[in-house]
Order: C-alpha cells, then sequence, then structure tokens
DNA sequence: AACTTTATCAACACTGTGTCGAGTAAGTCA
DNA sequence: TGACTTACTCGACACAGTGTTGATAAAGTT
C-alpha cells in the first residue's frame, strides 16, 4: 500500500477539515460569526476568542474547526471571489455578444455590485493581503483573471479598428484595474479623499472609455 | 501664573520626546535600525525588541524614546511625506509656468521617483494605515494635497479649452490620484500582476493625458 | 554637596496565539 | 452488549509580544 494517505473524506482546501456530523452547524456559526463582527470593526481587532465566543464553543476547540482566524477569513473571501468570478464570466459574455462600450459598463457595474454587496468582507481581504500571503496569491489570481480579460478586450478593439494604439494592452489593463480596485476600496472604506458611492461607476467608466478609446491630440 | 504648562523644549508631534542630549542618537539609532529592518521584512514582522536590540537598548529603555514602534514608523513617514510635498510644490510650479502636459510628466515622474528611492518606508506606511488611524490620516492629508492640485490643473485646462469637459474635476483627480498610488505600491510590492518599473510612467502618464485631455468619441 | 534631569533596565502584568492531553458522547460492529 | 473507533470539547500550558513600574545610575545645575 502507499506510504501515507490520509483517508478522510475531502482534505479540504486553506487545511479546515471536511466534516461531515454536526460539527458542520459549528462550522457554519464560527464563519457567520466572523462575517457579522467583520461588519463591527476591522479583522485587526478581532480575536481567535471573539470568533469562539460568537459561535458558543471555547478557543482551543475553535481550532478543531479551523487552523487560524486568517484561514476563517479566507474561507469566507473565497466565495466572495467566487462570486466575483460569476460576475466576470457574465461580463465577458455581454462584452463579446453587444456594443463592448456598454458592455464594459455592464462589466463595470457588475463587479462593483459583487463587491459592494460584501462591504465588510472586501475590507478584510484588504487588510489580510498585508500580512498573509495565501490571501495575497489568491487576490493575484482575481486580479490576473481581470486583467487577462481586459486585455483581451482592449486587443480586440485595437484590432478592429475601434481603439487606437498605445501602450501595450496589458498594461494598460494593469493600472486600470488596479485604478478601480483602489477607487472601490476607498470608497467602501469611506476614506477622506474618496468618490460618493454613486460617483464611482461614472468616473470610472469615463477614464475606461477615455483610456481605451480615447487619444490626447496635441494641445 | 498659568494651570500648567509642561515647560519641556518642544513637546514634539506624535508623542515624541524632545532630547537634546546624548539620547538624540539613540533616537536616531532607533530610527536608523527600523528603516533598515524595514528593508528586509515587513513591518508586521518587525517587533519593539527588534527595534531596542538593533538600537543597542533594551525594550523598557525603547519606550523612553518611542510610545510604540508605530511611533517610529510614523516618524519616518512624516519624513517621507515632506520630500514628497516638495515634489508636489516643484510639480506645480512647472506645472503652472509651461506646457501643462509636459509638466504633468515631470510632476508624476518626480512623484514616482520620490516614493520609488524609499521604497519600503512606502510599503511600510501603506501597512501601517491598515490599523493605524494616525497614518490613515496622515495619508489622507497627502492625498487630499494631491487631489486638490490636480482638480485646479484639469480645471484650468478645461477652462482655457485645452481639455474637454467631462465628470467633475475632483472626482476625475480623485481617481487618477489613487490609480497612481495603487500602480506604484504593486509595482514596488512586486505584486502578481503588476508594471514593470520602467514601464509604469509611460503607462500612467498616458491614462491621465487621455482622461484629461481625450474624448471617448462615439464608434 | 545637595538636587534635578536624563537615561537605563529587571521584573511584572496583561493580551493573544497555538498545542497537549485528558476526557465525553455517539456511532460501529463483533 | 461491550470493546473499539471517531468526532468533538476544553482546562491547562508554553510562548511571544506589548506596555508599565520602580529602583538605580550617571550627568548636569545651583
Amino acid at each position: 500500500m502507499p506510504a501515507v494517505a490520509k483517508p478522510s473524506p475531502a482534505a479540504n482546501a486553506r487545511g479546515r477539515r471536511a466534516t461531515r456530523a454536526s460539527g458542520d452547524d459549528r462550522e457554519r456559526a464560527i464563519l457567520e460569526t466572523a462575517e457579522q463582527l467583520l461588519e463591527e470593526r476591522p479583522l485587526s481587532e478581532i480575536s481567535v476568542d471573539d470568533l469562539a465566543k460568537g459561535a458558543g464553543i471555547s478557543r482551543p476547540t475553535f481550532y478543531f474547526y479551523f487552523p487560524s482566524k486568517d484561514a476563517v477569513v479566507l474561507t469566507i473571501i473565497d466565495r466572495l471571489v467566487a462570486a466575483a468570478a460569476g460576475s466576470r464570466e457574465q461580463a465577458l459574455k455581454t462584452l463579446a455578444a453587444g456594443d463592448p462600450r456598454a458592455g464594459l459598463r455592464q462589466g463595470l457595474e457588475d463587479l462593483y455590485s459583487a463587491f459592494s454587496s460584501r462591504r465588510a468582507v472586501t475590507l478584510a481581504a484588504a487588510e489580510l493581503r498585508m500580512t498573509n500571503p495565501e490571501a495575497r496569491a489568491l487576490w493575484a489570481e482575481v486580479m490576473e483573471g481581470w486583467v487577462a480579460d481586459v486585455a483581451l478586450v482592449i486587443e480586440a478593439e485595437r484590432a478592429r479598428g475601434a481603439a487606437p494604439p498605445g501602450e501595450p494592452a496589458r498594461d494598460l489593463a494593469i493600472a486600470l484595474v488596479q485604478m478601480n480596485e483602489r477607487v472601490q476600496y476607498a470608497t467602501f472604506a469611506d476614506e477622506s479623499p474618496s468618490l460618493e458611492q454613486d460617483r464611482v461607476l461614472d468616473v470610472l467608466v469615463e477614464i475606461w472609455l477615455r483610456a481605451i478609446y480615447g487619444t490626447a491630440e496635441p494641445n
């Protein structure tokens, strides 16, 4: 027989066990507690004990379900990311079908709403990214996905003559996607200079359209 | 006589005392240690003990000089910010004088180099901003300064007919300045999708110029 | 030489993390 | 049904890090 096999049902990602017994409820309770507490205060001000208490268990028992506080948040972020990936698929389809400009606006809109509907989690993701390599990698994957898509769209628009040439499509895409991330974060966090919720889309769309389709003619 | 006066020479900002004795060297040693360690690892992996050891003192003695690790970094950031403010002044002058487009590129260039020359500190600032309100406020001030300047420039260019109308100048300025922050951070941190050092300026300048001077004509 | 200011650190109290090992309760099957 | 396994629980511990206290020493001041 093979050396080791760890025949547990489903050694799930992020190092969290895969229960099937009543402990399943506990796991859910921990995740719900985390989401709820994140609405109230930043991740750095939430302790493992807070999560355990919120789920009605002791701190050591928490570690039966998750290897760390970070793992809990990572699990939550996973879900957000999956939802957002859905938005991206959708946006790409819209874009491929009709008018790219309308599609682009639609895409940015979907994206914005995907994250604004989970404001607290989005902010926690940004916080975790600072200290946790796994969170960084996960986010990088997400960003890479969008950048690749956007670069394709820009290239297609240039190919059919709708967009003027300019800096490499991928580079443009990186800057635009990162702009969206930052602008949206600032708005969610209600930072000092930040756009009002209802202005975000108009402004981003104008910049995207001008950056992709516009030229800055001399004088 | 007035109730209390705290006649200490200069009750300096950020809660750090104003020494004049030999302890002045220690203070500098702590700051230098911090900058040096930040080149090696993120702020979250540097402890007060590391700073004390690096400065050749014990941990309690550290607290004689600074009230916390954060205060040390805040002091360092203060300097970076002051230098960057100088860049901004300079950029504004260049902009007011000659061709706004050339001035704009010059401004973005100065800004970029101000931060890239202190990469480690810039990254630490971003990290600290996540958990420390003072760092947040300081950064907000910096951003506000640039946004205000950029908004003025955009309005001036629109007024003299060089730039087309569009979204409110301030909103545009916020998005553009935040884009720069994010793109530069990603490059400094060598994030997964990020621009190469030598591509950052070209890409940012193109987007700025198009966003300010370009129009996205139909089709 | 008495007195103040500056500087130093051992020892402590506290908060938070993660682990160990002893337990219980419920299910499996011989 | 009783021995055995698996899922689950938590008290007690060991650690790492923060910030404070109080005693002390070394300069500088009058």
